[in-house]
DNA sequence: GATGAATGAGTGTTCATTCAT
DNA sequence: CATGAATGAACACTCATTCAT
């Protein structure tokens, strides 16, 4: 399963090292604050206030505000994936695969609607490196990949009907990110419902029509 | 595939409009530019160098950037609306209602998917009046009202099943900004296509089997 | 007499020249403007919408704004001293002459207040020629000397004590330039009262002990 | 003649608050350059290229051009109070106040001609706190106090003869801005001779007979 | 005479970034 | 690690002035 490729230098930094508390602390401002208003009119000098330390600080840590926000975005996608790995826990059911997303995307959401919200907005400055919009690419090729595995797997088993597993899959991934862009616009959205909503559609459009569903879940994700 | 006219009533204003010329070529640069780039970076620098002329001159025609954002949106909505109302030509059926809207979005595509993204990311400087804010929520609620009020009809008249009506319309809205919104991130992505499938899952969604549909769909099954 | 040099070019205009009309009305709005904002940010815009006419229209009559600036001040320093060259009729009588000065000031209070509060805060723009600043200059002189003869006159012929007359005459015109700018400031100032306790003090440094003072004179200047 | 002093309790500031001296260094800048040509026409990067800095260091330092010149005029009417005060040391006596008044006026006069230039010509762009324009007041309602109750006090002591203090006290702040005016277009002009006249004059108005006075009188007689 | 369109040189202000300490 | 001070390159916007018609 390739969907979560390695971030070697990110992985193990948040308990190994001590120093890394100023760092992530201002990660968290920044996700926080950019995410609210976007990050073309959060200044580095907003984060600092945030974080309660002076500006030039976050130079220490971060080369630049594009790789800030790149490592403000990273270990939220980072901890989504991790998140769904766990809960999926090496099953190979299709019917799992496929709630396990969307459930991920309910217990997850704050974090994933800040990363999409960013990066809807966000177009790094310098083009030099263009890391950030790799990041994004890596997230939406993952997400693809991870829908249309579970729909091809669950057709060859027979409990999806025949349809185009790619075709679904951008179905399924493209409501998800009208999902996470609605809850800008619009005050009273809820997303958690429209998710829900997602789930009765994808079985209709598969074909499904076993009893399992979303369920209530909240916090505990091995309980599922 | 014609679906993307370019922007077929702008052409020729400038015959019927001689003294709009100039007024249009700024609205054209802006509009192209600040959904391709987002308004934020987008300076009005940027646009007169498009527009081949002074800076200074963009504030004779307009009285200022949020003032140019709001013109360059406003006709492009009103033109969608237009469009949308002549191709219903006061039928009342819900199917064709229906089929007016997503049909609207296809062969309007540019300039709606141009004013989502514009509209996206954009919070107006100045918060004194908010116009641009007001054309916003106009859109969308409008949006939404005459998707459910097609619905409630088909539901009404035995065309459709018995769904709910808000919900369901706001699906489809839902659907609809995904695919605006993912036509930003992903460099592939076929919106037309997209409107295809989502019409395709609307019919299954509301039961509707008739024989009526957006031409050349496929890729999800289910219907067709 | 040298108090009113001739100002060769724009003593007869107003009448014989119905094309003047226009430049008086840009004269007008000009002064108007000029005085109640200052010049600095009263723009040539403004003084055109005000005249009701294209901005550019001005600079067919004016060369610059300096020079719409000088225009507009000078014909009311031309009316100043001309109104005042009436009223004394050739009288030598120093008393006359210095009530007259004062006199002037009260009843053409509005023009001359204008032209302080204008010259007050202008620098031209163009150091080049000058010319506001050497009407300015011309204006204080003449104002200097005028007191000053009527005051060596009136020790010479025995109605006043013997004083400095250049000192006194000093005085009188800096307290005349504090009740203009005070105008400027302070809402309640009552300019025309402040002239008359001006009169009473200088004839007490004067030491003139005439019945004669300051009347209620309004509008017809011959009538006193 | 010592009267205009090198700015004393300035100079010797930097010492005492390291930090402050940036700031310091642009207000002085501000001060001379605001006085010499009015605030509308100095820029912030004529005072930084004064300052022999960028000017965007300014912003450090205020928050912005109105700041800059609210503080630039602060201290000086605050000093200019203190030092009156100091010179009255809770003296009671008439005479002693309204001497100390003109008298700080000859001792500070660089600074309090300075902003009453700048304060003059100036209108805040903002209205929205308008502080500047408070101090304007304070300092117009002030004077006008101080030299009024003097004058009361002097009257009921029988040191000075019946007039009306409110009135005389107009007079004598009227003449003072006078001077400070003319100031700026006259070249020739000495402020400091025309206090000294001015006292003369004060004390023919009050009727006061006493020998104290401003030292080296001349010029109008009546008095010394 | 009169106008609308166009320009260029500024304005105050912001902000990511750097540097010395 | 951490800070205050400093910089330069923008940015939106203004305005006197010019030009073609």
């Amino acid at each position: 399963m390739t969907a979560r490729p390695e971030n070697p230098e990110l992985v193990d930094k948040p308990k190994s090292r001590r120093n890394g508390q100023r760092k992530d602390e201002f990660i968290r401002a920044a996700l926080d604050l950019f995410s609210e208003r976007g990050v073309g009119v959060v200044t580095i000098k907003d984060i600092a206030k945030h974080a309660g330390c002076n500006s030039s600080l976050i130079y220490y840590y971060f080369e630049s505000k594009d790789d800030l926000v790149k490592n403000s975005i990273e270990p939220y996608i980072t901890e989504f994936y991790d998140y769904y790995m766990e809960m999926i826990s090496d099953s190979k059911d299709p019917v799992t695969r496929l709630l396990a997303w969307l459930e991920t995307h309910i217990l997850k959401f704050e974090q994933i609607s800040k990363v999409t919200q960013i990066t809807a907005n966000y177009r790094p400055s310098t083009e030099g490196d263009g890391r950030v919009n790799r990041y994004i690419e890596w997230y939406y090729s993952g997400e693809r990949k991870i829908i249309s595995d579970a729909i091809s797997a669950g057709i060859k088993s027979g409990v999806f009907q025949k349809v185009d597993a790619d075709s679904s899959a951008e179905f399924i991934a493209t409501h998800l990110d009208g999902i996470m862009i609605r809850e800008t616009y619009l005050p009273h959205f809820d997303p958690i419902a429209a998710i829900r909503r997602l789930a009765d559609v994808m079985w209709l459009m598969l074909g499904y029509r076993g009893e399992r569903g979303l369920e209530q879940s909240n916090g505990v994700p091995g309980a599922a």
